[in-house]
Order: structure tokens, then C-alpha cells, then sequence
DNA sequence: CTTGTTAGTGTAAATTAAACACTAACAAAA
DNA sequence: TTTTGTTAGTGTTTAATTTACACTAACAAG
């Protein structure tokens, strides 16, 4: 393991999709040390780690991933740096970076991530620090450590446009068998608006790469809903054809 | 002025219209030490500067940037971070770095931002370094020094989705006055598509920020042209109603 | 067998996109 | 003064897409 340039760090804003709460949430990381002593989530952070030396910016944000969740081939998007001078504040924040790392540090510009995976996917036995971490709401996620306030705003948009722009795969944050009705959820979550049912059915079901699996819910208090998969090989080869760019 | 950080750097990709040429073009530094002793483009490279400890990303590139061209209020944005460990190699690229900033570096972290200028607006007197820049053609920029040409790749498509998303004023690239044929090839050079004007002058002309001046070109050897101008105003009351995010 | 709950379906009207070819206005050259 | 070369400017038809909107079907639980 080489050293930690303390200037560099990244930061991996992890979103999760929860169903039946109907929410888009987060992963954050408790700083242990503040534990209760904040008020507010001062002490929730996302979860980061410096760079080291000989490890280009991607890999860094992946280990990352990997050693808090223990999943691997995990969508992860680079989506801003952020260099305040003072971003990380004077006082309890730099003294925790530095107790946390072991390094003295002056300014830390951080490469942000972020991430998609399935809430039901993390084991938290795989992850090294499992009882630190939590899932919330990104509504109620103001008020976090450092500008990481600041980063998640950045990151919903980032979402929010790679969703719509069809650059990255929002299918990412849904179980292998999904209905329509959790597609439109995915859909009204990441975007913050309502949709149309019948129009949004109308308009998926013309893709390609959602495909009926000819089996439906059971086990459910009212008609059960039919299950699709994404095929994603389909869904890669209709993203070469998005040619026709108007203006 | 405080000291460089030797591990951050910006980046500045500098779009220019050259609408006699009819090219979308960047402006480059051409590194004097290997004037005419490399092959290609290896001398060229894009202005940028080491990070000053005490100032942030943005104002950074803002400064590498007015230093340059001499202009204020310039569109600049950022639009990733480059930190492949190796991407100055050891040799000549280490080299040249460390002499031309005076600091001995390990790794260097690029943030890269692009800027949108009127070629016509740039004032050679005006730039610290006049002598040492040229506009090239984007097409014709391939095997530019460090891992720059890989840069100008994603500045291109960064550039192209603000366009098409219209985050971005692109109108920062016409002159005051323009004609639609030159809106037009503005996209077209963009986007690297053809568009059909008649339905392109339909569309942009249902936009109520291109404002026709009444005024034709004069000294034209064909029609003139109506004159149309941006009103700028308009077109952020415009964005914000840009509301209705389909699927 | 009633109730509560979510699934699933179609149509008509309005809007937008796409394809396509000729005349108008000017400067320069003849 | 006429011709030539060049770019400006204009409309219609067809196809595709978007929008708005309300009822029946299928299941479990009580």
C-alpha cells in the first residue's frame, strides 16, 4: 500500500432504491467520534477515503464501494470535484480527518462518485464497517458533514440527467424481477415528478429491453402485477442508435 | 500568492467558432521548449496551471483563463477530473512540468474545465503569453501532449450534452449580431450533424431569446441576411420553465 | 361474499418532427 | 445593363409522439 497524497480524496455518494417506503435514499457513514454529539446529521458522511499515490481516481472510488458493501461491478459515475479551500472546516472537521487518516492534511479536493446499487444486495457482514453505516432518505438529508450537503445536490442532478439523457442505467437500483409499477416508481423518485400510468406503460413497453418474463407477483392483497426483466445487451445496443440528435 | 499544490491542476479547453472556416476550434499553448521537435501535436497543450493552496477550483481556472485571453465573464465549466497516475509520464512530460512551475511533482490531478469564447474577442495584446497560442481545429487535434487529447474528447461531449440538455449558452460562441444560417452551423459544428433549415428556423424561431433586429448584413455578395441577437434575460426565464421532464 | 387494493387497458386531440424545392436579393463580373 | 454566382427565406403534407383521461380485473383478507 503506497501513501495517501493528502490532498486528494473521493467521495461515493451510494444511492438505493426502497420500494416500499417508496424512497430514494443514500448510504452514509456515522463518524463514530460524534456520535449523538451533533445536532442533526453533522455526524452522517458519504463515504470516502484519500487517494493514494499510484491508484488513478476510479479504482480509488471502487475500492472504496468494495470494502464498505463488499459488491463488486457496481455502476459508478464521476460526476464533479469539489476544491473549497475550506471545505473542510477548521477545528473538528480537519482534526477528524486527520485522526481518521493519520496524516496532517491542508486542503482536500475530493474527485465525487456516485453510485447505484440494490438496498436488498448489501450484506452487511461483507462490509468492513457495517455498523457505522445507515440508509436515509435524501430528503431528510440535509445538514451533513463537511459540504457533502452541497456534493448530494450535485449528485441528484447528475442522476437526474444521466436518467434522462438514458447515459446511465437507473435499472441498476432494481430487483432482477420488477413490475411496472416499480419502473414508474424508479422513475417519479429519481426525477422528483408524477408520471402518467398509462402513458409511461405506453411508452416503455416500446423498449426492447424490458422484457415480460410471463410470470407474475403472488403472495400480494390484489391483482398481482406481471414481472419483467432488463436485458441488458438489448439496452446497449439501443443506446449506439440514440443518433438522431435534434436541437 | 501562495504556494502551488504540486498533486492539482486545472485545465482549461477553450472552444472558439471560426465561422469563415466554418470549424469549431480550441486554443493551445505550444510548449516553446519543443517548438518544432516533436512530431505532430506533442507540443501542444491546453492552458492550465498548478492549484494555488488557498484558492478553488473555479477561481483557478478563471484565472488561468483571464491571464490567458485578457477577458472577464467568460462561460467556463467544469467537467471532470483526470488522475490516471501516469498520465504526465516520467521523462520529458515530468520534466517539462517541473521546470515550467519550479516545483519537483509525483502525481498531478487535473480538474478540466471548458470555456466558450469569441474567437474575434481575443486580443493577442492582452495575453501574457500571446505568441505561444494557436487556434486549431478541433479535428486536427488528435496526439496533443500529456493525456490532453483524451481530455478534449470528453470536453466535447461534455459541451455537446449542455448543448442539447441547454445548461449551456453556446451563444457565448456567435457574435453580437449573427444570422440564422450561422446559429445553425454553430449546432451543426457542435453536434457534428446536418440540419435541415427550414425545420431548424421553425423550431428556434418559436424561441423568444433570438430577437431579429430588423437590420440585414450589408457588403454581402448574395441576400442579406436578417441580423438576430440573444437576449439573455429571455432565455433564463426560459430554463427555469423547462420543467416538463418526459421519460 | 364483501371490501380494499393495485393491475391493466384504449382513444381522441393536440403537438411536434420530418421530408422536401423553389423564388428573392444582393455583389461582382461580363 | 445583363448575367452569374451565391446565400436567404419561405409552407405543406405526413408521420410520429405526447397528452389527457376512467373504468374493469384479479387477488387476499376479513
Amino acid at each position: 500500500m503506497s501513501e495517501y497524497n493528502p490532498s486528494l480524496s473521493v467521495d461515493c455518494v451510494i444511492f438505493g432504491l426502497d420500494l416500499n417506503e417508496q424512497a430514494l435514499k443514500i448510504l452514509v457513514y456515522e463518524r463514530d467520534i460524534f456520535h449523538n454529539e451533533y445536532p442533526g446529521n453533522k455526524n452522517l458522511k458519504f463515504p470516502g477515503s484519500l487517494v493514494a499515490e499510484d491508484k488513478n481516481l476510479d479504482d480509488s472510488a471502487y475500492q472504496v464501494l468494495n470494502e464498505l458493501t463488499g459488491l463488486k461491478n457496481v455502476c459508478l459515475k464521476q460526476f464533479h470535484a469539489f476544491g473549497n479551500p475550506d471545505r473542510i472546516k477548521n477545528g473538528e472537521e480537519k482534526e477528524w480527518v486527520e485522526r481518521h487518516y493519520g496524516v496532517n492534511i491542508h486542503r482536500v479536493v475530493t474527485v465525487a462518485y456516485y453510485a447505484l446499487i440494490r438496498i436488498d444486495k448489501l450484506n452487511p457482514d461483507q462490509s468492513m464497517i457495517k455498523d457505522k453505516l445507515r440508509w436515509i432518505n435524501v430528503d431528510n438529508a440535509n445538514n451533513l458533514a463537511f459540504d457533502h450537503s452541497h456534493i448530494l445536490e450535485h449528485a441528484r442532478e447528475a442522476l437526474q440527467m444521466d436518467m434522462i439523457l438514458q447515459n446511465v442505467i437507473a435499472f441498476e437500483l432494481l430487483p432482477e424481477k420488477f413490475t411496472f409499477m416499480q419502473l414508474q416508481s424508479m422513475y417519479e423518485l429519481i426525477l422528483g415528478t408524477n408520471l402518467d400510468k398509462r402513458n409511461f406503460r405506453k411508452k416503455m413497453s416500446k423498449a426492447d429491453y424490458i422484457v415480460p418474463l410471463g410470470e407474475k407477483q403472488n403472495g400480494v392483497a390484489h391483482k398481482p402485477a406481471m414481472l419483467y426483466a432488463f436485458d441488458r445487451k438489448k439496452f446497449e445496443k439501443s443506446r449506439e442508435t440514440i443518433s438522431t440528435f435534434f436541437v
